[in-house]
DNA sequence: GCCGTTTTCGGCCCGACTGTTTTCAGTCG
């Protein structure tokens, strides 16, 4: 509706009001159906009025939006389209819809390859080629990039300008500072020298495939592996400001500018401005002193309430990777692990933690060779004999048990009862009802010997949504039992959401931060756990295994 | 279309770069 309505040249800040809401709805972590069902007041989301509240509630209810399907005859939805392609925004979607009555991709692509593009006031010849080269690359790319995937690429490229001579800070800022579990981009800000021949590194790159622009303080660049990178150099004297601005997220900067325009200042990247003056702008600690503001650590700044926060010193302390002392969930070469007992435990003592759960497949999981009862005792017997041999580091007697499709365990409670921690999860039957899931879980958490439910939702990033699942509703069962839900800490999983940690939180329910370990290396996915951690609010003691075994285990210990 | 320590009307974040212009609109982040 936003870009139809903008392509339509209606009031912007009726465009930017459907998108605050749409923004609003995509990071609830509940449907906004089950919300109506139990008559909340939608208006009482931010952004979300009257008039936007009834809207939503007329599509939910009737499966129409009238006042979209309204527009939508005078404005081919297939417009949308278009305004992806860069340099194309709603301006010239109009122009090209009116003067050469292109109506959608298709069209657009047969307009350019006739030259009648060039022709129209506005456009020229470039624009034309570069609308063509888009949608050559349209299909391929357009997606986003997982953060673990763009880490090493980020690294080199900052390793590579913190050479070039003259250049003082080089550090990552946007999405990726801010540790979201994908990178649209990466925004790579830099303070140097006068005459530093940084902007000419940048763009001279091995790995820059095209330069999308370059000025004297900003320049963009498409590396070979698809990933955008935007370079902002700036003064010393702005650095905070600058880092702040570029950090975003979007919605978090219009919101504390906001509340600047109120003190009569104004925040750019280069400070904050009483009238022509500067009175911050060096660290971002300056930014937030000057607007009122407690600092806000980066993973939370995306508008989800931290600025009230702020205001009111209520932020929380947020959970940290020194507060972590064991994992909960790792497997060994018993089942499709790459490591032994002994090789998993001393790797875990080497990262400083006092405990690690080997969790072990179940048998239904065959794939990964799964374990029956006798196995599975086996195994116990081998953690006791090695925990008799270690020192500093205790292994916990898991298993990774699957839930059947009926919500019954995958091995007998004769065996569970043996050991220290079980964690149960989801391999299989992927498509049942939200409704089924749900009842399906919870049946399998009134298991007494049920712990933790192990990557809650089965999404893969960029790979596979997850299962339908109320997640609500599995949290007060949880809640209600004496059990805990996982935060996989694997960088394809990240499992729980950022949203659904927060809701977590909320609820009083405490999250195991594990990283499901295949081998010894992947204990170190626990940071990027940790990371999703902070942006779901988490507090050390919302984590189990900030605990020690002995506090630990108490919480274990079903009622 | 939303919102309220300028509260029911009148505001709504801010600057850089590009291409097409000949002083700036459009796009982008």
């Amino acid at each position: 509706m936003a870009a139809l309505l903008e392509i339509q040249g209606a009031n912007p800040f009726r465009v930017r009001a459907y998108r605050n809401a749409a923004r609003t709805l995509d990071a609830l972590p509940r449907s906004v159906a089950d919300m109506l069902a139990e008559k909340e007041d939608l208006s009482r989301l931010p952004g979300i009025g009257k008039d936007l509240a009834g809207k939503i509630a007329e599509f939910l209810d009737t499966g129409h939006f009238l006042a979209l399907e309204e527009v939508e005859r005078e404005v081919p939805a297939g417009l949308v389209d278009l305004t992806q392609l860069p340099g194309l925004g709603p301006k010239r979607v109009k122009v090209l819809h009116e003067e050469l009555g292109i109506r959608n991709l298709t069209d657009l692509e047969r307009a350019a390859r006739k030259h009648r593009i060039r022709e129209l006031a506005g456009f020229g010849v470039k624009t034309e080629q570069r609308i063509i080269e888009a949608l050559s690359r349209h299909a391929s790319e357009e997606r986003r990039h997982k953060l673990a995937d763009v880490e090493e690429i980020a690294r080199f490229y900052v390793d590579y300008l913190q050479a070039i001579p003259g250049a003082k800070v080089v550090i990552v800022a946007g999405s990726y500072r801010r540790r979201k579990e994908t990178v649209g981009d990466l925004d790579i800000l830099v303070t140097c020298k006068q005459g530093s021949p940084i902007m000419e590194g940048f763009v001279e790159y091995d790995e820059v495939d095209t330069v999308i622009s370059r000025g004297p303080t900003r320049a963009t660049v498409l590396l070979r592996s698809g990933l955008q990178v935007d370079l902002r150099v700036v003064a010393q004297a702005s650095y905070g400001a600058a880092l702040y601005y570029f950090t975003g997220s979007k919605a978090h900067n219009i919101a504390v500018r906001t509340i600047a325009v109120k003190k009569k200042l104004k925040i750019n990247e280069y400070g904050v401005f009483k009238g022509e003056q500067r009175v911050a702008g060096k660290t971002e600690d300056e930014i937030f002193k000057a607007v009122g503001l407690r600092y806000i650590e980066p993973e939370l700044r995306e508008n989800r309430g931290e600025i009230e926060a702020a205001k009111k010193n209520r932020l929380p302390r947020l959970v940290s990777m020194s507060d972590i002392r064991g994992d909960l969930h790792a497997h060994s070469n018993a089942t499709d692990g790459h490591d032994s007992l002994r090789e998993m435990a001393g790797a875990a003592k080497k990262l400083g933690y006092s405990y690690l759960a080997i969790t072990d497949h179940s048998k239904r999981v065959t794939i990964a060779h799964g374990m029956d009862e006798k196995r599975l005792r086996r195994q116990l017997d081998a953690i006791d004999r090695l925990n008799s041999r270690l020192d500093g580091i205790r292994v916990l007697k898991g298993v990774e048990v699957d839930i059947l499709a009926d919500g019954t365990l995958d091995l007998s409670d004769s065996v569970l009862r043996h050991l220290d921690l079980t964690i149960g999860d989801i391999h299989s039957g992927f498509t049942l009802s939200s409704d089924k899931q749900s009842e399906r879980i919870i049946r399998a958490m009134d298991n007494p010997h049920f712990k933790i439910l192990a990557h809650p939702t089965g999404r893969l990033i960029n790979q596979r949504p997850g299962y339908e699942v109320d997640m609500e509703r599995v949290m007060e069962a949880a809640l209600e039992r004496g059990c805990y839900l996982e935060l996989n800490a694997q960088p394809d999983r990240l499992d729980l959401h950022d949203v659904h940690c927060r809701m977590a939180k909320d609820m009083g329910l405490k999250l195991a931060i594990s990283t499901d370990a295949h081998s010894t290396s992947n204990l170190e996915y626990m940071r990027f756990g940790v990371d999703q951690g902070r942006r779901g609010w988490l507090e050390p003691e919302d984590v189990l295994n900030t605990r020690p075994w002995r506090e630990l285990k108490k919480l274990l210990a079903r009622p």
